[in-house]
DNA sequence: CGAGGGTTTGATGATAGTCAAAGTGAGTGG
DNA sequence: CCACTCACTTTGACTATCATCAAACCCTCG
């Protein structure tokens, strides 16, 4: 029961890029299985030498890196369509962890197959670069977040980011988009602690700018929203998808 | 006066990994010129297009974004052998700055010929890729650091990681290396404010862990600092240059 | 010798962390 | 169907880390 990469449901989405008919063929190629775990599932782990990658294809789930001492930084969250174990495989050696938040469906691929698929085609090459640029991208912007901004800033521009993210993802109806994780992992993405981020949250939706309850986020006011947080509200633009 | 990318004094050092005749020879048709600049000259605008790459062959600077209310917050630094305009060549927009601390020659690419290059050797595009790979690494590691560590701790592998890259460079003669930064990068690099960042420094000093003064660096206690930040103690790993 | 950039220091206050406890709601088992 | 548990959220009280302000200091340079 295995999706077709001709059929996936995810390209239909406008908000990946097409794919030519032959590297479509060398993607499906690439793909060796599908993987469905349930939430809380260690997906990849740090330092690990993972044999295989994945692209997320259903459910979601999130990156985080530990301390010795315990403490958890979130470094991402993963929306369907997320390339998974890049690092892993350019490196030797992931980064981070990796985790589902809820039951996904990953599309898997072999790692020792990877390098003849990087060679295979020149755009697809070009595409894992680009992949691996666009997430560097986004580090830089946590990181200025993290090191900057104030808490309520910082919980205003994760809301905008990934609400952005759930729109182009077609996520979002009446306004509303599921978005399943705690509070606590919202606080590790911010550096803050839980029960800052409590207050921070109870903050916005105070001033009627948000709300997230029930794991269903509804903003209400995106403009007053990227005023608080410094930000341009800006489409996320179009991704290629592995 | 241009380097002959065959007798470049980089890759004399056993940092970076040799490269075969024919890509040496594909890098030096690459290479458009060189670039030299004072401390101080802004190298790449975040958000502007620009039509060049460069590779950074002398001298240091360092990344940097800011926020409208004037805040920066610095990505990393520049050292020797550091490429420098990938994300405005992947993406079409840098996601940074970037700006020379000291003196700098850099080797200059043209964006146009960038397709070609990155298509003319899997092995050349496979580098690229690579060095996205670990600058996201970096940037996970270093967003651990804002996130979860405190000042000392994120200050101690601050300078764990700069000593380190230096002494892979060869820069570290006596225990000593050069590092031509103000107090004040250091702080926008770990979201601390300037003041606090003195006194933090000031206290590492007071522990004989290491000195840091008229640019120059010292390291006395590498296995206490480590301590500290909480971190293994491992060489940088040999990169590819371009 | 004065100017200016960078560093250092002290005083004060705000932001955010920790601790502790209560509230809420979904799921489970008797 | 009703406790009961467990995971998560919410709230209050107290404390620490860190930011801001201001001034002095140090050094290089013209």
């Amino acid at each position: 029961m295995v999706t077709d990469c001709k059929h996936c449901p995810l390209r239909r989405r406008g908000f990946f890029e097409d794919m030519a008919p032959d590297e479509l063929e060398k993607t499906q190629r690439f793909k060796s299985g599908e993987l469905a775990v349930t939430p809380g599932t260690p997906i990849l782990m740090e330092g690990s030498k993972a044999p295989q990658l994945y692209t997320a294809l259903r459910g979601m789930g999130l990156r985080y890196k530990t301390l010795e001492d315990g403490r958890r930084q979130v470094v991402n969250f993963i929306f369907p369509g997320d390339f998974i174990g890049l690092q892993a495989c350019m490196l030797d050696e992931m980064g981070h962890s990796v985790e589902a938040t809820t039951h996904m469906t990953l599309c898997v691929f072999d790692r020792s197959d990877f390098y003849d698929f990087f060679r295979s085609n020149t755009k697809r090459a070009f595409d894992i670069t680009w992949l691996a640029a666009i997430e560097e991208h986004f580090l830089g912007e946590t990181l200025v977040t993290i090191g900057q901004r104030e808490a309520v800033s910082s919980m205003a521009w994760a809301f905008i980011r990934l609400y952005q993210r759930g729109a182009a993802l077609g996520l979002v109806q009446n306004g509303q988009m599921p978005l399943p994780y705690r509070q606590q992992d919202l606080a590790d993405a911010l550096g803050i602690s839980l029960v800052h981020a409590n207050k921070t949250i109870a903050k916005l939706r105070a001033h009627q700018l948000l709300n997230w309850s029930a794991g269903r986020l509804t903003i209400f006011d995106m403009e007053a929203l990227a005023k608080v947080a410094q930000v341009e509200i800006e489409e996320p633009r179009r991704r290629p998808l592995i």
